[in-house]
DNA sequence: GACCAAAATGAACAACGTTCTTTTTGACGT
DNA sequence: ACGTCAAAAAGAACGTTGTTCATTTTGGTC
């Protein structure tokens, strides 16, 4: 992978172009996998066989790296489903994509995960489709808008779980929270024998509830719809009826 | 809020003490909240009337700093609604407080969301109350801590979504997005109408999509059960039965 | 009262992101 | 073919950051 023309370059303009801003970022997302810890400019020069400054031809700043690589990230989730598939199907596949997308670069999450995204980034035509299939299904645009945002929070959360330490949640040597406890042994146990880790499982979880959820609120909308005795415009639901509180 | 002894201190241990571990946090924290930018340790070492190498006399690093706070930060969710209240009630509670604990101080929510729990931490007391009131409703223990993992990835998630700039999701002038401006449009409508934020309309509609979830795998669990005849031990949801997938 | 740890200052270090200057090259217009 | 200009590299340096180390003073203890 190192770049190993061995005599340094010269100084001034060489005869074939070094970098580019593909370039930079695909490197500095491999170098974000490999040592786990932040990557500097410095480390993202020399893996790329120049000097730091030449780094600023291509890029404006570090935080603009970042902006590269969380494209690169989102360019990775998988949309396919979304126009095929039953709507909950569809939804989940997406789901799972995103979430294992940004699962991949346990370093970046956290900082790529409150960037504002930039207006002309796919993830717009992604967010469009996936109104659109909930739209159809019944719900209003405004539910349906919220519906995403809620999904991509608790994917990005996942993500982040995923990207913690394993044993984060280890409560050592308490005597305390024997509940905690017990249950941490089960769910060890059981990733034991299926192979499936604690924050998939998790997020296994948390997935199939979400879209129970809807599954729950399509049904209501429906039975209402029944008992009214035709067919009503302006679906209504998340946010928008009577809530826990 | 200064420290306003306008001499400066001799050097040597003063004859009473200016720091204390606590006290460093909490100015760390109210450093947070002023001023959003993230702190610096000359910047926390101003505020407290002393030079940055003092702090060390009390703090092993800023990530130790960071930990303090998490601990702060967590300490003030409340969990008195987790015994009295119904559990969907009780649960919901919990998860608001949660995410607002964590919310009202935007930028440290990126670091603190992946740091490791101190093992000694309260949040272990009231997982384990958590997990209590789930298995009490007839959920597995592995399924109740899948369960509790998943609220905490939204939680946190919608804590981000929360901090992150408002108008991080504007599509401008993009006409290639239709479904999706209009959503957008619809949703500020919404909040212009009811005062609230975009950020809390997707809480609340996630939240209210998880406890639906909840409930309607209760409901089918008690009909399983109906059609059995009688009260089967080893309750299952969760991750157990057949997924989406 | 000697001794030692605790708690402050003051000075310094290494690493970082970044900028500015300089040098060389390629492309374009006349 | 030549001159001009921008692009792309090196090289040197700046300001800031987290942190460490030596020094000085104080409080507590046998």
């Amino acid at each position: 992978m190192h770049v190993s023309e061995r005599e340094r370059r010269r100084v001034g303009r060489p005869s074939e172009q070094v970098l580019s801003r593909v370039r930079i970022v695909e490197t500095a997302l491999d170098l974000l996998d490999e040592h786990g810890e932040g990557f500097g400019m410095r480390d993202l020069a020399r893996e790329l066989g120049v000097r730091p400054s030449a780094l600023y031809n291509h890029v404006e700043s570090k935080e603009d790296v970042f902006r590269g690589i969380r494209e690169v990230i989102a360019g990775r989730v998988s949309t396919r489903e979304l126009d095929h598939e039953p709507w909950d199907v569809a939804l989940a596949a997406w789901a799972r994509s995103y979430r294992d997308a940004f699962a991949a670069h346990p370093p970046s999450i956290a900082l790529l995960a409150v960037m504002p995204f930039d207006p002309s980034s796919d993830v717009f035509a992604s967010y469009d489709r996936i109104l659109g299939l909930l739209i159809s299904e019944g719900w209003s645009r405004a539910a349906a808008l919220n519906i995403l945002v809620a999904f991509e929070s608790f994917i990005l959360g996942s993500a982040l779980d995923a990207a913690a330490a394993p044993d984060m949640m280890h409560a050592r040597d308490r005597d305390d929270v024997p509940t905690f406890t017990a249950a941490y042994e089960d769910r060890e146990r059981r990733g034991a024998d299926t192979g499936v880790g604690p924050a998939d499982q998790a997020f296994a979880a948390g997935l199939e509830l979400l879209l129970g959820g809807l599954r729950a609120e399509q049904r209501e909308r429906e039975a209402r719809r029944g008992a009214l005795g035709h067919d009503a415009e302006a679906p209504r639901s998340s946010g928008e009826e009577a809530s826990v509180r």
